[in-house]
DNA sequence: TGATAATATGCGCAACTAATTATATAGTCG
DNA sequence: CGACTATATAATTAGTTGCGCATATTATCA
């Protein structure tokens, strides 16, 4: 069984990317359309460094697709079953503790759907 | 916004248990069935003080849960929702990885879904 | 009680990761 | 071309994490 080992660096390799506040933060911000650098760092008070270093590894794993723009640089999410995801570990974690209610609110507020405008890659 | 900064602190450690490779293997060798460190240690070939230690930490996540029984310690999955997650994500992997193939079978084998013996919590 | 087996834990180390500062690249506008 | 804006990329540092060794704890058995 020891080629599953490198499988289970992949699964791994995956769920470190979600395992960043920054990067869920990101995430959130993007999940329903696309924003340039400027935008995210300004909306989630970081710095440009710090942010770019983030978007860039996200858009290598796969997460983030990255558009061109004239000077700027617009990134999505490119993986619509990672949203997926990270809304399902909300709805699981707020429905575990529900009991120590502070954030289980806003745990289901977090990675809105898409609206869905035009098609979902 | 600020409250909802804890939040995303919640969801990345929960993501965080996810991320690395030998508790990932923990969770495939027992999402069937319990087994006692022992078991686990053999299976996966590693050391006793190694395992012991991903398994308390995954249990104090909540994702284990334990059932001690005379000298050992039974481990099984607490967590029915982590394991749907990490399935999903080996399919997801799977399909995007589809065309540099040689680990998609793989994936696809993790996680192997429960027998159903009695009931799921 | 002493010996042995199963599991957990303190300590130190090496590897990794995120954040910061400074700088580099690339595009736009005058 | 030069100034300016947007983004990316070293290099350094601080904090974190996984591992191994030795040891502690707890239970069984003689």
């Amino acid at each position: 069984m020891e080629k599953l080992d490198h499988a289970f660096d992949v699964v791994a390799a995956y769920f470190s990317v979600l395992s960043e506040p920054t990067r869920l933060r990101i995430m959130h911000a993007i999940c329903e359309e696309e924003k340039t650098v400027s935008q995210i760092v300004q909306e989630l008070g970081a710095t440009q460094t710090n942010i770019s270093r983030h978007l860039n590894l996200m858009h290598r794993s796969g997460v983030l697709a990255r558009r061109k723009e004239g000077n700027q640089v617009h990134y999505r999410a490119a993986d619509a079953a990672m949203v997926d995801i990270c809304r399902s570990v909300c709805s699981r974690i707020a429905a575990q503790i529900d009991e120590k209610k502070p954030l289980r609110g806003d745990l289901l507020r977090l990675m809105p759907q898409p609206k869905r405008k035009k098609r979902a890659a």
